[in-house]
DNA sequence: CATGAATGAGGATTCATTCAT
DNA sequence: CATGAATGAATCCTCATTCAT
């Protein structure tokens, strides 16, 4: 569907810039060069349309995420490697996810939003799960809250580094930090360390 | 200035209730129980008076924050008051704070939201200077940078407990996650621990 | 031809339940299974096919009407049976008619649809003149206006008892009180009654 | 307030040549010479204003019945005296009356129609009750439905003469026909007549 | 005959802002 | 200081109609 991948790829590129209420149906359809009443073809709304582009971007990260295969993995890496697939998804695209969002003031939405994180927290559960049974990470907290509150400080973390970031300090640095902080919480401590 | 509080207190109470965009100008002035035009009087724009109020609030904030007499504490009990000024902050008024900050999409303003930040982020930095220079807190990682991760993390997860929560969690869990969270992250280890 | 019938019958159903405005081409080729495009095959516009399914309506109705056999009845009888007609009418389908009627606003309009009223009218003009002849209905009014007049103040009626019936009156009783007002006004008067 | 009157006229003109659902909001600010928002500044929504229009019709219909003095009247005068009112008034504008109320095609707005008019059916069943305790209007009708009855018929007569007249009968032959008709079905038939 | 994607003008409505009083 | 009527551009969305396949 050629017209339908126009407007995502419109949408996408001015909810970067604008934000959801800023960007306009009609400045979409501009971009995407198609007529006003196209867009209504492929989305029943302007709201629905973020919700699909919302569905896609979760569906694609947690694909990345996927394809992360914990098991070969010692927990640091595996946190690296995932801080890093964070990092990147959201400088590419998904800054989009905050967007979205942060617009989603209202309850109901927020519900819709977070059964469509859920899939993404059960798996990334797993993984933590997975490293707790090996003794490489601490089991203090409880899973999924700590699940959720990993996943939440590092979109934020890429967030705000790609929002705030006037290119003084480079990604590397940014993620680093996160990592350690969150290494330093999560590891087990031994003996004489 | 009687009129201007009036504005004030009713744009506050309706972008609690319903973010940024969805409140209007007319119904602020309404609630105010002043003309239209007045708002004008007072505000250069709409945007402007929702710097003035995050203006307040972050004042608010600060003021708070600096009653914490961190002398008086260790950086345990230091940590642990700070983040349970934040919870009820948020709580309380400011995830309006959240409401502006993620309006602000554009870059602009950013950095008007930014320099509204800057002196809670230089107040706390010292905080956290004086325990490190103490050694009750690591020096692993950059000051500001340090200072304005915890403040973005801590009010994220208020943030997040105020808008999720349905009750099934209560606060003091949540201030506790974190807290343990940052500690574990934060605390020098001392041999034998 | 199988298809217009689809469209027809999906038009009536929806004209009737939302009336003319409100029944969108969309809607009407959906109801009916067939493409967006295929609609213009059979009609050249959305009004065109309005007036072909008026057309249709007047023919049922006229045939109807034919159908009472008015030279076995008495002028009374046949009154009845006529009203009782129109009613029925009425109430399956054809308050149609009158949401298309009410719709054709412009002047243009109004004459398409006399023409389609025309031969009911002379049917009816000739019934009461068959009656006239007979001495059981006065002749004291115009024939053509009284027809019209007849026709259209029984439509109302039994229109106005399906939209404003709240189930307070019965059929019946509506039926018998306008036959009874057009009874009187029609009959001959026979001294000493 | 000269603003709302411009307002009112120019939708009165517009929908009295075209209806309610062609008449656009912004063509009937553009006749009044007024910005787009105004409208709203006077009126709700465009139904709301619709239904403002009707209810001044209304009010003007009843003032002018309740004008008659139907104390000084034999009920054959005043019959004719109404008729001649309800025609002029329908001459003039309120054919729109039957623009909107043929709108009002949902349930919920025709009880809002109803209730607009229920003043003028109890004025009207008052005065008939009046004749009929005179002895000179039959008993025969539930005085309500009677009185609903008449203004139907009255209104729809004078509302097709305007319609569908093409100057070829005059208002006076419609009016008497009218007339006749009702008055042989009113009227106390006395003996040797 | 049939499709259905595409059109684009037009709809009602909202709202930040101005300005004469 | 204060008013509030007026503005008009901008919003999302609908829909009858066309046309290449």
């Amino acid at each position: 569907m050629k017209t339908k991948e126009k407007l995502i790829d419109a949408a996408i590129e001015l909810l970067l810039q604008q934000g959801y209420e800023s960007t306009s149906v009609s400045s979409i359809v501009q971009k995407a060069n198609v007529a006003q009443g196209t867009f209504y073809l492929y989305f029943k709304s302007k709201y629905d349309m973020v919700l699909a582009i919302a569905n896609r971007i979760i569906e694609d990260l947690l694909n990345q995420i996927s394809n992360i295969d914990y098991r070969k993995h010692t927990f640091e890496s595996f946190l690296l490697s995932w801080i890093e697939c964070v990092y990147d998804i959201t400088i590419n695209n998904s800054h989009l996810i905050n967007y979205v969002y942060s617009k989603s003031a209202e309850h109901q939405r927020f519900v819709a939003w977070e059964a469509l994180y859920e899939p993404y927290y059960n798996t990334f559960s797993e993984m933590i799960e997975f490293y707790q049974s090996l003794g490489q990470c601490t089991e203090l907290f409880p899973l999924k809250t700590l699940a959720k509150f990993l996943i939440n400080v590092v979109e934020e973390s890429a967030e705000n580094h790609v929002l705030f970031n006037e290119s003084k300090e480079n990604t590397e640095d940014s993620i680093q930090f996160v990592y350690k902080f969150i290494l330093r919480s999560l590891k087990i401590e031994r003996k004489g360390e």
